[in-house]
DNA sequence: CGCGCTATGATAGCGCGTATCAATAAGCCA
DNA sequence: TGGCTTATTGATACGCGCTATCATAGCGCG
């Protein structure tokens, strides 16, 4: 399906921004961007966009499914495609090198957990927050 | 071992603040409270004190080992005393009540995923965000 | 005590994100 | 296609959590 075609279904009117956003993260290698990684990046690629239109669409696209969202110890939200399969993230101290992982043995257990306390588990967030084993962190792009 | 005691051993001045918000942690039922809390708990009590007071005494309660941050997903960090041992949380959505739950084996993987992923664990955050199962919370409490 | 130096507290500043609002443009219908 | 309605955009002001600044207060030590 067209980026169009997705938002026309999404009810979303078909817009400048609303394609160049989804486009950026379909074409870029950086999995998890920031709302201003996105606007930097749109602005180099000569689209004219503001900022706010940036974190307007950014939260549209979450609430319609497209994108999701998570909060990383620092103080910027970052934004990912949703491709479907659940993973939780793995990320070095030093460099702030993203991996993703899943385990279905912690899925499994998260649940029972909740169940164990008598609630039912809507949604959970898992961060493992490493360090390099070398001084020199192979791991030196920005992200 | 006193608080006053335990300030001087951390190299810390002893100081009115200091004791106050110690003692608040020592003795409220709140096991996590923000900075916030503790400014207007410390108010209500008439114990004249600042906020930039309080949000720096917490700061170095963590570096020193006194307490624990943590980043929920909401806005503002919260603070508990570290009693040792170390559990992981669980949030309800609706009411915002807290519990608190450690399971082995997931300690135990998460070494294991760091591990074969080429790094080293230093710390993690494992939030399991919950609904209460019945329409009529039964956690009404703020908190 | 009395001195040196840290801690305090009022407040300004910072960063991320949201609300406001006038101008613009997408979608729809004649 | 041309106009009309209404959602969207973008510049900017604002809110909130937290930190930096700086003059004053008070802790600790001789
Ligand atoms: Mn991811
Ligand atoms: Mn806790
Ligand atoms: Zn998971
Ligand atoms: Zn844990």
């Amino acid at each position: 399906m067209t980026s169009t075609d997705q938002l026309k279904t999404l009810g979303l009117k078909v817009t400048g921004p609303r394609l160049k956003i989804l486009a950026l993260f379909e074409q870029t290698d950086q999995r998890h961007l920031t709302a201003d990684d996105v606007y930097r990046l749109l602005i180099a690629d000569s689209v004219d966009v503001g900022l706010a239109t940036v974190y307007r669409v950014l939260t549209q696209f979450e609430h319609a499914g497209i994108l999701i969202r998570h909060h990383f110890d620092n103080d910027k939200a970052v934004y990912e495609l949703n491709r479907g399969g659940h993973h939780d993230h793995l990320l070095c101290l030093q460099c702030g090198h993203v991996e993703e992982f899943f385990d279905e043995e912690i899925e499994r257990r998260q649940h029972a957990i909740a169940k164990k306390h008598g609630f039912k588990l809507a949604e959970h967030a898992l961060h493992l927050y490493v360090e390099c084993e070398r001084k020199d962190c192979p791991h030196r792009s920005k992200e």
